[in-house]
DNA sequence: CCCTAGTGTGTACATCAGTACAGTCTTTTC
DNA sequence: GAAAAGACTGTACTGATGTACACACTAGGG
């Protein structure tokens, strides 16, 4: 009658490293593909540990994405932070572009299998959506609304080319387009 | 000994309303969650015909991207096509960018299905790198290479973004910025 | 009009996946 | 140190899926 006597887990940190094994599993194989069994197998765990955490595949998937959209978050803001002038914020978003930390290879491929399954499951659709208006946010530290959606739709769509591409990244094309649409996007017509 | 006797198919056409209604399928359930049965009754056709006609899945799969990426080739070079001068380029490009012909909600599904399943499938790999060039080509009828390369991440980006922003495209916006990159990125450096 | 060869189909099967749950282990309290 | 309560696991089960293949159908030729 003491209450609730135990309430710590017997494994912390758990949990954490099943999302972690998610992530790499959705990697290597996919979102289809994708399996219970697969994880558990990557994560050191019994199989019986992922019904235990998680409400299903579904919810496990949405929890590893949310992570990842986490991580991919802090680091880009981090990047943004750095910067010091307006011209360091323009360097900052090339590097957004180009790497070699954002936008890995692997990154890119969990990115598009986040963005896939978000069309069909409401919680991943909402941790998009969350995870684009902090991007903005954090272009809002240095530069006006319009020219940060621009330069957002940049960070996003050049690493996908790149991706199917191959070729190495053209550091000075980029920075010549965050240079124009930085000075040549004009602030909402209101003003 | 007439040689082959028969070689016309008693159902020509088959084989493209399977992969109509396999693109079907895959926008509403995504590329995980699709099968073979899903597949045959949006068709109105017996299991058995996904086998005679394909070689697996992934061959289905396959060539339903190929499919898909044909059309939006098709359109996208047509959009392009129809311009007559610089000005009307530039609009060609925030149309491609805003639609309401390119880039509908079920292209964007089928797009970012495309670009993760091209992950772990070298085929649609090929297919999708196939489409980007195809692409630049059509964007370089108007526009300089590096032009061409920023406005086609453009194309990519932007309707990404909408697709989970849920708000209108601001063809202002779009508009200001296509130009800013064309007035403003400049020919390679060898220039 | 029947025969043939190629087109197409219904069904059955082996496999695998998600999930539940009875049972085991671990920690805490007294 | 023993008992209890909650944390965790091994296994078994149901259903669904990819695929093969023996069979039926269709269209021409003689």
């Amino acid at each position: 009658m003491t209450g609730t006597r135990r309430e710590v887990p017997n494994d912390p940190g758990r949990k954490d490293r099943i999302l972690d094994a998610a992530l790499d599993v959705i990697a290597e194989w996919g979102v289809h593909r994708t399996t219970h069994r697969k994880i558990a197998e990557r994560a050191r765990v019994p199989l019986g540990s992922l019904t235990y955490y998680f409400d299903g595949l579904d919810d496990l998937l949405a929890q590893a994405f949310a992570r990842l959209a986490d991580t991919m978050s802090e680091l880009y803001r981090a990047t943004l932070q750095k910067a010091a002038s307006a011209q360091e914020a323009e360097a900052a978003v090339v590097d957004l572009i180009c790497g070699p930390a954002y936008a890995t290879a692997r990154d890119m491929t969990l990115i598009f299998e986040m963005y896939a399954y978000a069309n069909h499951n409401p919680a991943v659709a909402t941790t998009t959506r969350a995870w684009l208006h902090r991007s903005r946010g954090s272009l809002a530290l240095h530069f006006p609304p319009h020219v940060g959606q621009a330069l957002d739709v940049l960070v996003e769509g050049w690493p996908m080319h790149r991706t199917f591409d191959r070729t190495p990244p053209d550091r000075a094309l980029v920075a010549a387009t965050v240079h124009a649409i930085v000075t040549g996007v004009p602030s909402p017509s209101g003003t």
